[in-house]
DNA sequence: TACATACAC
DNA sequence: TATGGTGTATGTA
């Protein structure tokens, strides 16, 4: 694409999005359902192995003798062909030979390439960052790890208490979208392995050319090597656009907040209309899938169940032009989420996946035997995200209200160094983010510029301001202030950004948004709306409902502890107190609420501050426990419960933190 | 706030 | 010859 033009370019890229429905990784042998309800001792020993595992892969044992350097460097190599294959390299169609080939293939092609090597950079500073990881777990695997426990049994059972069986979330996926649609214009195409996008980027793929391992993120060069009879067909986004509008008419009938993800995605809250209808919620699907057909020739999947996350999950399943409905009951969702390999819910990447992987964590279902580990070593947000996934729980609103909090631009390009071309770039491109800024009525203070240089690494500059800024010579100024301090370099990619962002204080903008004003400049596009961001603004009054607690009682402890549900009187310990209790389930859940919350956190935080003061002190007098409170450490042995040593006070710290965003959490 | 990473689509 | 563009969230300093 040499000098290409900003308009031609943009004309073939803007709002490009790959599809991205069969990216998810799919190791067989992830499935392999050993041991996800281990019990510690048990644990430890997985984990162990976990570890030895790692380590054989990471170049650990590096720096011993060269020999075996080289050898590790082959190994390592593993996780980098993984890497270059891209996330969908494992999934159905091809068999383990095949993928092989295909994994060599895309290796060859790629080798000595300046992204190859970005890549393999990449790829070592995540062995690195996960080494690091399991030297923490050295560190505390020793440790007593009951108090740990108590807490995260304890916020499961909140978890699993705020869970939200009432709506029916589906979330619906066209199949090979833009390769689908091409195929409706030429129907030829159906019977030669064929794909959408440029050489340099491919977008999807027909399901003939996925037999060779071509799909969508892979560059059109590479896919060639893999499949030298492949049809390639550049981008036709006007046709795309028209097939999802047909769509989206017929989501508009079940759920008229729908939300729309992409072109050929989308989530549907058929609570409501299943109070109107005597069909099945899968019947529904059903209908509305066979409905598409009708209307646009084109097949759809679909997932419905309780939330979002797992009606995500549940619509790649029986694709393509298939359907799963995952009943909204709790025991059913524990028993999906059992076996579902952590890299297929919604926000687990390769890279957690390979994160995850080291601390022995496959599927969900393995999260809960590594409760307290992962409680020691991820951060809070990560970690609840981890028992959400155990858990099988996710949002059960569709509502997008959060208002935007950035706009931006980048473009890639032949590479250039010239300074007078570089700061031409930046006119270029603050151009077009002024214009979008216009068209959404928005001003913001904090312009950044991100810098690929054409060896890959990525540089990202910003600078606030203190006044809020749109035009396109502000930004422009800025941009090149920030491009100035990075001289020289030689660049593949720019891109300018602006955040802070508010808007105009213009009285009825908030209309004008809707009906595109004809602005004194016609911009480039003939239909006169060259990014698919629609602005989904709906005020949804409904909301409130969700906020509302469901009182299905459910038993918390079925699957952590076998207990029974009856609401039987028991000789129960409480783990924090240490004290001997008679009472039912919900009574226990009470008491370790109460005992957690207003006592025992209290007390770790003191015995922290304790330590953090005498250094390593002698560990045993910390009888700072007769915190007042109607639950009282009888014998000083929990709070006290012998934690060998911490690391630095740093850690202390951490923990600390850790505690203290947990007792946010309560309150 | 600034910067880097991870992720979705 | 050749590996995208837009936006959000999170962690860390």
């Amino acid at each position: 694409m040499e000098d290409q033009s900003v308009d031609e370019f943009e004309d073939q890229y803007s709002s490009q999005v790959i599809e991205e429905e069969d990216l998810f990784f799919d190791d067989p042998s992830f499935d392999q359902d050993d041991n996800n309800h281990f019990e510690d001792g048990e644990s430890a020993a997985l984990f162990a192995q976990a570890v030895a595992q790692h380590n054989q892969l990471s170049t650990h044992a590096q720096d011993k003798d060269d020999e075996i350097q080289g050898q590790a460097q082959e190994v390592s190599e593993e996780t980098l062909r993984n890497r270059l294959a891209g996330a969908s390299a494992h999934k159905a169609g091809l068999d383990s030979l095949d993928k092989d080939r295909v994994n060599q293939i895309i290796y060859e092609a790629s080798k000595g390439s300046a992204f190859f090597e970005n890549e393999q950079k990449k790829d070592h500073a995540l062995t690195k960052r996960i080494d690091e990881m399991l030297q923490r777990y050295d560190q505390i695997k020793d440790l007593d790890l009951t108090l740990e426990q108590s807490i995260v049994d304890h916020k499961i059972r909140e978890l699993e208490e705020s869970r939200d069986l009432t709506q029916a979330i589906c979330h619906l996926d066209m199949d090979a979208f833009y390769a689908s649609v091409e195929e409706l214009d030429d129907p030829s195409l159906k019977d030669v392995p064929m794909a959408v996008g440029g050489m340099s980027m491919l977008c999807t793929s027909n399901y003939l050319a996925r037999k060779s391992g071509v799909r969508s993120g892979m560059p059109g060069f590479i896919a060639i090597k893999l499949c030298p009879s492949l049809k390639m067909i550049p981008l036709h986004f006007p046709k795309y656009r028209a097939a999802s509008a047909k769509v989206r008419d017929i989501f508009k009938k079940y759920d008229p907040d729908f939300l729309p993800m992409s072109l050929d995605e989308a989530y549907l809250n058929l609570t409501k209309y299943l109070t109107t209808t005597d069909l099945s919620p899968a019947e529904v699907v059903e209908q509305i899938r066979n409905e598409i057909f009708e209307s646009t020739r084109l097949t759809a999947s679909a997932g419905i169940a309780a939330n979002r996350m797992i009606a995500k999950v549940c619509s790649d399943i029986n694709k393509p032009n298939g359907q799963y409905f995952l009943p909204s009951e709790p025991e059913a969702i524990m028993e999906f989420t059992k076996n579902l390999s952590i890299r297929k819910v919604p926000g687990v990447g390769r890279v957690t996946q390979r994160v995850l992987e080291a601390l022995g964590v496959k599927t969900c279902g393995d999260i809960y035997g590594r409760r307290a580990l992962l409680y020691r070593l991820l951060s809070p947000i990560s970690f609840n995200f981890m028992l959400k996934s155990y858990l099988g729980l996710g949002s059960t609103s569709l509502s997008s209200e959060s208002s935007r909090k950035s706009m931006s631009v980048e473009r890639t390009f032949n590479p250039i160094s010239d300074r007078a071309a570089l700061r031409q770039k930046v006119d270029q491109l603050s151009e077009l983010l002024a214009q979008d800024l216009a068209k959404d009525g928005l001003r913001g203070k904090t312009v950044s510029i991100k810098l690929k240089l054409t060896s890959f690494t990525v540089r990202a500059r910003a600078k606030t301001f203190p006044s809020y800024i749109s035009s396109s010579k502000d930004i422009a100024r800025i941009a090149k202030d920030l491009l100035e301090k990075e001289l020289p370099v030689n660049i593949r990619l720019m891109g300018i950004r602006m955040s802070t962002l508010k808007p105009q204080a213009n009285e009825d903008q908030g209309v004008k948004k809707y009906f595109s004003v004809v602005t004194n400049k016609i911009i480039n596009d003939d239909d006169g709306n060259s990014n698919n961001y629609t602005p989904m603004k709906r005020p949804r009054p409904d909301d409130i409902e969700s906020g509302t607690i469901n009182d299905t009682s459910i038993d918390t402890d079925t699957e952590m502890q076998g207990t029974s549900s009856r609401p039987v009187l028991m000789d129960l310990i409480c783990p924090i107190c240490n004290r001997q209790l008679q009472m039912d389930n919900p009574q226990f859940n009470y008491h370790v609420d109460e005992c957690l919350t207003k006592v025992t956190v209290k007390a770790i935080l003191q015995e922290q501050d304790h330590q953090g003061m005498e250094v390593i002190g002698s560990g045993e007098d910390s009888n700072n426990s007769s915190t007042s409170s109607s639950c009282n450490s009888e014998n000083g042995h929990t709070s006290n419960h012998s934690r060998k040593r911490m690391g630095t006070s740093n850690r202390q710290l951490r923990d600390k933190a850790r505690i203290k965003s947990l007792l946010d959490y309560y309150s």
